[in-house]
DNA sequence: CCTATATTTAACCATACGGTTAAACCACAT
DNA sequence: ATGTGGTTTAACCGTATGGTTAAATATAGG
């Protein structure tokens, strides 16, 4: 059994079917979430035989593991990428704010990210632990980074004490919100007119006032106390 | 047709199969959202027949759409009952911290709102767009007060000139990522050992540390610039 | 008691949707 | 040209699930 599967050489159509099937396949996860997705549409938007997405992922739960997977592994790599790019913090802030930018500018390219994966860890789900799990292990640097970094200045009386559960909580919202208000804000702006532009330069503000939020809020001043 | 609907009085079951159902329904739905719950389900975690679902609510769509609309409109009750029996806030750091206690208050008390609701509005769908007018319509006031605010103490040098919209997002991820951690949580808690007790006194302190974030990041520090 | 009306139940229906299959198609090697 | 093996297609299948129905049961009013 199994004649499927990697199918690749001899023949090559145009650029890869697999490739057309899981890019719908992302759009499609991330729009309506595994339950209300469709396979039947995610052959639509490919263009493609709806057969053919069983003939190159088994099953409608293995296409979306892999999508999963993929995005889960896609954070690791261009996390690592950007903060590469970045000169090596000297300060906290800057640690912080690279942090924040790498996140951000990661989610800005894939938006699909944070849709489809908040979707799903909000799911009750056996299989969420597996996400949870995965997105543990990739993620996991970046909190354990901000948490000692945060305790060595915090020893050295530079910012208060604060409970670094409380802290990295309240980054990561300000960061996410970031993205999971963007289909809110489309109907906000059909409804009210008021809208939001999420570019580039939308972005740059947000990470530079999100590290301002942070630290002249955890800031000790001088003159006070 | 329809001799169904508003059965009420006249034969009286233990405390309203209906009330029953809807408990169920909101449970069921905040758990798997619209497309994952199962009617069968909702009627199993009621104890009650499949078909009185559709003898007291017409339709899964239909039970859905008054279950969201119950939520939206227990926000605004729930919401000004809070803000009613507080205080009237003098200052500005007043204001924002009563309102992040009535939304931090009221989703602790019914956690299904935040889960349902964001979910839902993650859904690109058209009839997102109604919950989306609605949530607008009650939430409504919020953002305007704390603009308005901001505005008038921005003014008079207090604070600095922020963009209110950045503002506005910052606290708001604050504030439901509160909610939103808190699956993921129960999942690192099981998986690392490290878990958060989202109680009483954690909720307590999650708005003054909101609170404390967003002042003394954009207070001016007189003796600097 | 009897009747009318609301409520509850089991059994059933229709179909949307995930998944399968067998045949066709296509490219290349021999 | 023909055979081989990956790829694509239309047509089909089984079932889970939302929804219906007709009969049973309860309740209140007369």
């Amino acid at each position: 059994m199994d004649k499927r599967r990697l199918p690749k050489s001899a023949h090559a159509p145009d650029l890869s079917t697999e490739q057309k099937i899981l890019a719908a396949a992302r759009q499609e996860f991330s729009e309506r979430g595994m339950d209300g997705a469709r396979m039947q549409a995610i052959a639509n938007r490919a263009g493609v035989n709806k057969a053919l997405l069983h003939y190159y992922f088994r099953s409608k739960d293995k296409l979306f593991e892999i999508i999963i997977r993929d995005l889960v592994s896609a954070i690791w790599r261009l996390i690592h990428a950007d903060l590469k790019a970045q000169p090596k913090a000297p300060d906290l802030r800057s640690v912080v704010r690279s942090l924040v930018s790498s996140y951000i500018s990661m989610m800005s390219q894939h938006p699909e990210i944070p849709l489809i994966l908040v979707r799903q860890l909000l799911t009750r789900d056996k299989n969420v632990r597996v996400i949870a799990r995965s997105i543990i292990a990739e993620i996991g640097d970046a909190p354990g980074r901000i948490f000692t970094a945060f305790a060595r200045e915090a020893k050295s009386g530079r910012i208060k004490k604060v409970d670094p559960v409380q802290l990295i909580m309240n980054i990561m919202g300000m960061v996410i919100v970031t993205f999971l208000s963007q289909p809110i804000a489309e109907i906000v702006k059909q409804e009210t007119g008021f809208g939001i532009t999420y570019d580039e330069k939308f972005y740059k503000a947000r990470i530079d006032f999100i590290t301002d939020m942070v630290f002249d809020g955890i800031a000790i001043k001088e003159r006070a106390s």
